[in-house]
DNA sequence: AAGAAAATTATTGAATTCATTTTTTCCGTT
DNA sequence: AACGGAAAAAATGAATTCAATAATTTTCTT
């Protein structure tokens, strides 16, 4: 295991970079938590793995310390449990997890499409439109895979749209941790109610175009509620 | 400065604990994290202080090291900024901050009534209805310091009664967030809407009543897009 | 040979150490 | 006296070290 990620497979300490002449900055502050987190939520470990803390540090180049400052912080966004005197496990999201995710999820969503309709422009709009016709296109001819990314980036869109740049970062720690399970067989129940839900996000638009936000804010947290529901029937955790 | 909280003022490693059969958990782990937290948050250090790492480790009885992963964590929860090799600050609030804060708690606590109106009991229902009551005594006496105490444990219990973890540590965390800034004379500025917001109250408590959830939602929402209202009219940051 | 106890090894949590960077102090110049 | 810059002091970031705890292996007993 451990796909190599590295950059200074070893000895990073102790020897200056024979290359070119780096920028200053690039500390390792938030790097190694940007690096870390990445690597959890791409699936390099699989729930309910311990993290090995000894490996990673080699992988990244890092001594202990700021590696395990990374890992506080992935357990405080419920990336990870830490058990006392064994280690970080990477926390498994149970039923309830998601239940609970998908709810917050399309709590926040609801609102960025409330905020949307007050601050969007009219290039944010078409953008919009310009990705809900693309995913369109993938529906009519069956891509899956293509109207999954089209979801999700005009979901993004308006987050963005929502001109809150909390709100934008609490969502996207929501969606990096439901990123692990996005891929999974799970999801691919949402073909079942695709059609419903291609009607869903025609309503979603037509509430933006018509900058109605109580009636978008509805609509997100129901499609979202709807999306939860295609996964309630799953059998696992 | 530096309120005196210590336990263990000095030489705590190295030495066991002479009292009783203490339970063998007790482990310093979200201990440092919540002692510190709740030392920002509850505004030892003003806005824009530099967290003082030696003095808070003298106060705690620990080494940096624990110190430092606590303040990663409170940056990654925004109430801290990490300027690189310059150490920690607290965070002060914008005005803009401010805003969005009070947006994403009104689509929080939205969300939040939607739920409880979903799985509230009776219980929690008559609970709250006793709190409401009380907040109205407080307001028909104008005792603004019970009005707000009760206010809160309001909105903290149909938070509750949404019956979502996952949510309720959301909100938990934007609340200690905005309690730096609660008391001050910004929030007495509530006192020009007071009946306007006792009147929203009214309509809160009617809609949980009648679990009308979308109604209920919507209410939220704009009982804190008010509240925003009020300060935005403030003069600084 | 199976299981229990002991010894060994590895891991964890936290203190300490060390190099680097920043901040402060001190001193000389104008 | 004000300014600029060198030297000293303090802080930060990260590696290393060390005691404790847990996991593993080995040895002993039956």
């Amino acid at each position: 295991m451990l796909k190599s990620l590295a950059n200074k497979p070893e000895k990073a300490a102790g020897e200056a970079e024979a290359a070119g002449p780096q920028p200053p900055t690039a500390s390792l502050h938030g790097e190694v938590l940007t690096r870390l987190r990445d690597y959890i939520v791409e699936g390099n470990l699989a729930d309910g793995d311990r993290v090995p803390e000894r490996e990673l540090c080699a992988l990244f180049g890092i001594s202990r310390t700021p590696l395990r400052e990374a890992l506080k912080v992935l357990a405080s966004e419920g990336l990870l449990d830490l058990l006392p005197n064994r280690g970080a496990r990477v926390r498994a999201l149970t039923k309830r997890d998601l239940t609970e995710l998908f709810d917050v999820m399309g709590g926040l969503e609801g609102l960025a499409g409330r905020l949307a309709c007050e601050n969007i422009t009219d290039e944010q709009l078409a953008e919009i439109e310009g990705l809900h016709y693309e995913m369109y296109a993938c529906y009519l001819r069956r891509d899956l895979h293509g109207y999954f990314q089209y979801n999700q980036k005009i979901h993004q869109k308006i987050v963005a749209a929502a001109g809150n740049a909390i709100l934008a970062s609490t969502y996207a720690s929501f969606a990096g941790r439901l990123r692990r399970v996005r891929y999974s067989a799970n999801l691919a129940r949402e073909r079942d109610r695709w059609s419903e839900a291609m009607r869903e996000h025609e309503a979603i638009l037509d509430a933006l175009r018509r900058k109605a936000g109580q009636e978008l804010s509805d609509i997100m947290f129901h499609h979202l509620r709807n999306k939860r529901s295609a996964l309630a029937g799953g059998d696992e955790n």
